[in-house]
DNA sequence: GCTTGCGGTGTACGCTTGTACACAAATTGT
DNA sequence: ACAATTTGTGTACAAGCGTACACCGCAAGC
């Protein structure tokens, strides 16, 4: 027997609050799902999101003050998602066989799980309101910078002076983005040009990485 | 004594056709000066567009059939312009010294004096309309292959095979177009910055170039 | 247990938008 | 010289937008 109450019908009483976060979440989704149906953020209205929804154009303003608001907060959970990939990506092997391929191929997973995120930044990142874009440089200069602190934790090109190892990691998260684009305006199931892109993507970063190194090394001994 | 009419004030009588291209004109800058002032293509509405070009919303209709096919124009004005870039390119000197650091500071004196048209494709490149992010990236890849081409003639890089040319230049317009998107929303007159960026957009193409000749050469070696 | 506050709803407003139609002027082809 | 085509205008309408206000039901706090 529950204890609450034992009433006939009550799944979950479920406190207010939490009523409360799951509609916003509903918001939010709502405003992921349609950009996944080609929309661009900025064009999306308040009323449209709400509608997608399920809930009346008023309730939106009971979580966001406008749209811009509530993309605001779509960029903080992408800073999320990426701090999580980077997470992930440290508790892999340092075997450095193909490790560059394997990091590709998770990073490539990690996206099309993502699919609805990486939309949204490669979106935005230039081209909607100020603001959004501004907020997405930031998060993706805080993975810029994370990223280049773990190569010096695991002691990778620590010959590289600081300011030129942060312009390496600079070059492959443009990299990364552009691959991230690539695949997503891809029709799904294209394996076969799924994995050319891969390839390509690793070659890319081996170049960089590969011509870091050797230029430095060139120009220290000159 | 003006042989037409000779009426005392007739300026110009201004074939009608020729009147025609000045107002479609205005309506493609109007355009591009609305994205200057912040505007995202996508959100730009047919009547706003007419407004900034002094026209009744209507007279639109005369020259495109909606904003979609007035932001294709638009593209292929860009790709004109992308094509005069390489002809300038085409006829700078050979001269292998810092002829790196010259072709950048040439190409980001084309980006701020093209300033609107380069937002415009930083801004639709990804993002926009499905079909003008299509065009625009059709555009960027007929730049990157005349690029690479271009590279052929000139006898530069010969020992790379021909996709691995490929992928350098594709690198490089990635680079490029980066480089635009960070000069374009720098304030004007940050002289101190932008020579900051544009000293890094010379290394990062260095390291591009530097690894993609001696990662080739490695592996063709072993 | 009653009041209070909060999430969500319904109605309504003023405004902008895209588009349709009829029309004016004037340049063009014959 | 006349008629036809073409560019730009004015008016109009339905639809969608953001937002304001009054309201309702119910969980929460005294």
């Amino acid at each position: 027997m529950p204890p609450r109450k034992a009433a006939s019908k009550d799944p979950e009483p479920l406190p207010r609050s939490a009523r409360k976060d799951l509609t916003r979440a509903r918001l939010l989704q709502a405003a992921l799902t349609l950009m996944g149906e080609g929309r661009s953020f900025t064009s999306l209205g308040l009323r449209e999101i709400a509608r997608e929804a399920g809930v009346v154009p008023n309730a939106f303003y009971r979580h966001f003050r406008n749209t811009d608001e509530l993309g605001l907060v779509l960029v903080e959970e992408v800073g999320i998602t990426l701090r999580r990939l980077l997470r992930e990506a440290r508790k892999m092997d340092v075997a450095p066989s193909d490790m560059l391929r394997r990091s590709v191929s998770v990073y490539l997973e990690y996206v099309k799980l993502n699919r609805l995120q990486f939309l949204f930044i490669s979106s935005e990142r230039s081209g909607g309101s100020r603001i959004l874009r501004l907020a997405i440089r930031n998060d993706v200069t805080h993975f810029t910078n994370e990223m280049a602190q773990d190569f010096r934790m695991r002691g990778l090109y620590a010959h590289l002076p600081t300011a030129r190892l942060q312009m390496v990691c600079g070059m492959i998260v443009m990299t990364m983005l552009a691959a991230a684009t690539d695949v997503l305006d891809l029709p799904p199931d294209q394996t076969l040009l799924e994995a050319e892109m891969s390839e390509n993507f690793v070659q890319q970063l081996k170049i960089i990485l590969f011509g870091a190194t050797r230029l430095n090394d060139a120009l220290g001994s000159s």
